[in-house]
DNA sequence: TATTATTAGTAACGATTGTTACCAGTTACC
DNA sequence: GGTAACTGGTAACAATCGTTACTAATAATA
């Protein structure tokens, strides 16, 4: 007997019980350790190659993509919450990437664009994101590329609808 | 106008170039969206009405299928590294959750196992847990979960193996 | 036009986290 | 045996993060 317990009441063996959960094939977890995965591959590049923050980059991709926006657009447009935008916009405007002008419509709003520096650097990482993306998904047949591709957005869908009901 | 820049030389037009990167489409931040609805849904459950935290829940889990193991053991089989794993516990030792007993044969280990509490509250969180993902597997047909299923460790694999090369 | 509610963005605080370094125990090698 | 290299686990610090509450501006209602 290599051990002696030192609470009371110690359950013995593992259940292996009808319905029990097996952590390796509950899919919320294999979804999480995919989304680190593959997440971590991309956040190498952002990282540690070009010191971005993963809300970094996310601000840098939406506007980059999208052009000028808000704070509030840009936290609904990267799933971001607006302090997580606030505070990495702030990071990127000290380093230049982004510039900031006020709306004079509404002057609450800071109307948001990437700075030349910061249109170039998205430029230089995003190929390389998407080659690595490319390379991820190359693992799958075409088909099953489709088919993952329109799971994907069903599963968010109905976990979304399961969210709100608590 | 609406708008002046405070900062020269920002960029004018979302560039749509060739090649450009389109967050929404971004398979790695997709995956991110998902795990983060999907585990989300999940941790609602074992975090709201449970009070544990993902690390903690993890190790329940863990605990409650696999029976008696060594932090270092949790840490392998569940994704966390090993600081997680002793903030969890000892949360948990103190929840008397878990019960450690020093391991005779090496005076380093301490093995862990779950208290009859435990393992009750492993037995009722987990059905809850496992109808959570019912419902939100419940969005694809047998073939597109056959398929996913398949994909998802695929994925896992090619990711780690882009990880490793930087 | 007051008065209330709402929205954009941020400051400031406490809590959580990652990191580094460390200790104690064990194994490998001379 | 002695010494060096590793391993399991944690303490302690700094950095990061989520939350609450706030300011300034706008919109809605009377």
């Amino acid at each position: 007997m290599p051990t002696q317990d030192d609470a009371p009441e110690t359950a013995e063996a593992p259940p292996e019980a009808l319905g029990a959960l097996s952590l390796e094939r509950f899919m919320p977890y294999r979804l999480a350790v995919l989304a680190h995965e593959v997440s971590g591959a991309v956040a190498q590049l952002y990282g540690e190659r070009f010191n971005l923050s993963r809300a970094e980059w996310r601000v840098l991709a939406a506007l980059g993509e999208r052009g000028a926006m808000t704070a509030r657009e840009i936290s609904d447009y990267s799933t971001l919450d607006k302090m997580q935008v606030s505070r990495a916009v702030n990071r990127m405007l000290a380093e230049k990437l982004v510039a900031g002008g006020l709306d004079a419509a509404d002057r609450r709003r800071k109307i948001l664009r990437l700075t030349k520096k910061g249109e170039t650097l998205f430029g230089r990482i995003s190929p390389l994101a998407l080659a690595r993306e490319s390379f991820i998904l190359s693992a799958l047949t075409p088909e099953e590329l489709r088919t993952f591709d329109k799971v994907v957005d069903k599963l968010i869908q109905k976990a979304r609808e399961l969210q709100q009901w608590g």
